[in-house]
RNA sequence: GGGCUUGUAGCGCAGUUGGUAGCGCAGGAGACUCUUAAUCUUUUGGUCGCGGGUUCGAGCCCCGCCGAGCCCA
C-alpha cells in the first residue's frame, strides 16, 4: 500500500487491507468472488468416514469441499476450514502445490470462503486433514471475524449481527438447526396422523381469535387499515365450518404488540391445530404425545434439562383443575364465592391488585398467575378455564361458569391453549358482545364481534378440538435456552438511530 | 413504566484519589515448514455510546439522552 490516507477508523484500516488483496488477486486473473465450486465432501462426513485412520497414515482418496477459513498457522501451512458440517484442517504444503499457489495463500485471510482439493491423511499429532493440491478462492472477506478463542459474547451484537454469531459459535448453530428439525418433527408427527397443512391469511380486517394488542397497518390501494393477525384461530375454523379436512393445522407467524422479555416476542411461531368430532381431553392426548415423541426423536430421551431442573415429558401429563390448584396454593375455593366482587375481596386479601373491571375469571386469572403457576414446573395440564376469560371455548358439560378449556404448564411457562371449540353461533355471539363490552370499557386487549365469523358458525361446525402450541417456547425448553431470543434468528430489536 | 447493571480498538477484556488510554486475539512486516488458542521478533490501530456540566485537567465525578442485559410491575 503507498497511498497515505487521512485518520480512518481502524476497523475501515483492516477493511483497506482486504480491499488491497482482493485487487492484487483480480490483477493475477483471480475472482474473488467466483460463480460456483464443484464439491464432492463435506467436513463432517469426512471426520466420520476416518476416523480410524492412524495416525500418520496418508491416503490417495481424494476429495474437494468448501467452506470458510476460521484459523490460519504456519502462516498458511495449517488452515482450519469450517462448513456447515464441521470443520476439517487443511494441510498446505509447498510440496505438494505449485509455487504460485503458495504464494497466493499470503492473500487469503482468516474468513475468506475457499474450495480445497487434496488427499486425506492424518497428521503425526493426530489431526485428520485434507492435504492440498490447490484451492479455489470463492468469497473474500472483507471484515475481520471476531476473537477465535472467546468469540463473540455481546448479547446485543449477537442479535444485531446473527450471520457473525452463527459464524463463530456452535452452539447458536445448533439452537436454530434443532428448532428446525423440531418444527420438520412436529410437521410429520401431525401429517402422519392425517392433519392438512393449511395457510390462513397474516392480513386481518379485525383481529381476533386471542386477547391481545395487535399491530395495525394500511392497505394503500383497498384503502381500508388491517390488522397482523394475532391468531389464526378464527380462519382455520371457517375451514372446519367448511370442512376441507376433519384435521388441519397451521403453523406460522402470529404478532402481538406487547413488551419483549425472555419470553416474548412481538412476532412468535405457533401452531394451531383443529380436529372434528374430538373434544379438549383428545387435545390433551394429543399435545402429551407429540411433544413428548419429538424430545424423544431430537433429544433421545423424553427427561429434559433446562437450567438447573430437570423436566420430565414423559406422558400422561399432570391435570388439575384451575379452581382446584388456586385451592391447592391458596385455601380459598372460588366455588364458593361466584361474583367478581367477591373474588376481588379474596384477591385483595392475598394482595393481589385487581382493576375494578375485572371480572370474576380475570381475577382468577391473575390470582392463578401470582399463587400457583410458579409452582408449576414439571408438564401440566390446568383444566376448566372460567367463561368469561374463554371467549371462543364450548361452556362446560358439567358447570356453566366453566369452559372445556386448558392450558398446558410446563416450566410455569404457557406452551399450549386448547379448548372443546365453542360451535354454538348463539353463545359465540353472546361471548363476542361481552367482548365488545369490555373494550368499550377499556379493555385494549378485548376482542371485537366477528359477524363473518358468526356466520360461519351458523352454517354448522361439527364438534372440535383446538390447540395452539407456542413453538418459540417448545424449542426453548427442548434447546435449553434461557431467553426466546436464543430461538429466533432475528429477534426484534430497537432501531439504532 | 420502575429499580439495578452495563457500553473503552474489528472481537475478548484491564484502566488506580480525577493527571499523557493499556493487554490479548485479529491486522501489517519478518522468522519458522507437521501446527492446532502454534511459537518468536517487530509494528499499525481509539468519536472511551451521544450531549451537556463540574474542574487547571474527566474513560473515571454530576445531569440528560441513546442502546443492551437482568429483576420487578
Amino acid at each position: 500500500m503507498t497511498t497515505t490516507h487521512e485518520s480512518i477508523s481502524p476497523k475501515e484500516n483492516i477493511r483497506q487491507g482486504r480491499i488491497q488483496k482482493l485487487n492484487d488477486l483480480t490483477d493475477k486473473g483471480i475472482n474473488p468472488y467466483p460463480y460456483s465450486y464443484n464439491k464432492n465432501a463435506n467436513a463432517q462426513d469426512l471426520q466420520d468416514k476416518y476416523k480410524d485412520l492412524p495416525i500418520g497414515e496418508e491416503t490417495e482418496d481424494c476429495y474437494s469441499l468448501a467452506g470458510r477459513i476460521m484459523a490460519m498457522r504456519n502462516t498458511g501451512m495449517f488452515i482450519d476450514l469450517m462448513d456447515a458440517s464441521g470443520k476439517i484442517q487443511i494441510f498446505c504444503h509447498k510440496e505438494n502445490m505449485d509455487e504460485e499457489a503458495i504464494k497466493n495463500l499470503k492473500l487469503i485471510d482468516i474468513g475468506d470462503i475457499v474450495g480445497f482439493y487434496g488427499s486425506i491423511r492424518r497428521t503425526p499429532r493426530g489431526e485428520l486433514s485434507i492435504k492440498a493440491k490447490n484451492y479455489k478462492l470463492l468469497s473474500k472477506s472483507l471484515l475481520s471475524l471476531p476473537e477465535k478463542f472467546h468469540g463473540l459474547t455481546d448479547v446485543e451484537t449477537r442479535y444485531r449481527q446473527r450471520y457473525v454469531d452463527l459464524i463463530v459459535n456452535e452452539e447458536s448453530r445448533d439452537t436454530l438447526k434443532k428448532r428446525s428439525l423440531i418444527v420438520q418433527k412436529m410437521r410429520e408427527y401431525l401429517i402422519k396422523q392425517g392433519f392438512l397443512e393449511v395457510e390462513t391469511p397474516m392480513l386481518h380486517p379485525q383481529a381476533g381469535g386471542a386477547n391481545a394488542r395487535p399491530f395495525v397497518t394500511h392497505h394503500n390501494t383497498l384503502d381500508m387499515e388491517m390488522f397482523l393477525r394475532i391468531a389464526p384461530e378464527l380462519y382455520l375454523k371457517r375451514l372446519m365450518v367448511g370442512g376441507l379436512s376433519e384435521k388441519i393445522f397451521e403453523i406460522n407467524r402470529s404478532f402481538r404488540n406487547e413488551g419483549c422479555d425472555t419470553r416474548h416476542n412481538p412476532e412468535f411461531t405457533m401452531i394451531e391445530l383443529y380436529q372434528a368430532y374430538v373434544d379438549y381431553n383428545e387435545m390433551m392426548a394429543l399435545a402429551e404425545n407429540m411433544v413428548s415423541s419429538i424430545a424423544q426423536d431430537i433429544l433421545g430421551t423424553m427427561k429434559i434439562k433446562f437450567g438447573d431442573k430437570e423436566i420430565d415429558l414423559t406422558p400422561p401429563w399432570d391435570r388439575k383443575t384451575m379452581l382446584g390448584a388456586i385451592k391447592e396454593y391458596t385455601g380459598i375455593d372460588f366455588n364458593t364465592y361466584f361474583t367478581a366482587q367477591e373474588a376481588a375481596e379474596q384477591a385483595d386479601k392475598m394482595g393481589i391488585a385487581v382493576e375494578k373491571t375485572d371480572n370474576w375469571g380475570q381475577i382468577l386469572d391473575k390470582i392463578f398467575e401470582e399463587k400457583v403457576e410458579p409452582h408449576l414446573i414439571q408438564p401440566i395440564h390446568i383444566i376448566d378455564y372460567p367463561r368469561d376469560i374463554s371467549p371462543l371455548a364450548k361452556v362446560h358439560r358439567d358447570n356453566d361458569r366453566l369452559t372445556e378449556r386448558f392450558e398446558t404448564r410446563i416450566n410455569g411457562w404457557e406452551v399450549a391453549n386448547a379448548f372443546s371449540e365453542l360451535t354454538d353461533p348463539i353463545d359465540q355471539r353472546g361471548r363476542f358482545e361481552a367482548q365488545a363490552r369490555a373494550k368499550a370499557q377499556g379493555d385494549e386487549e378485548a376482542c371485537d364481534i366477528d359477524e363473518d365469523f358468526i356466520n360461519a358458525l351458523e352454517y354448522g361446525m361439527p364438534p372440535t378440538g383446538g390447540m395452539g402450541m407456542g413453538i418459540d417456547r417448545i424449542v426453548m425448553l427442548l434447546t435449553n435456552s434461557q431467553t426466546i431470543r436464543e430461538v429466533i434468528a432475528f429477534p426484534t430489536m430497537r432501531k439504532i438511530q
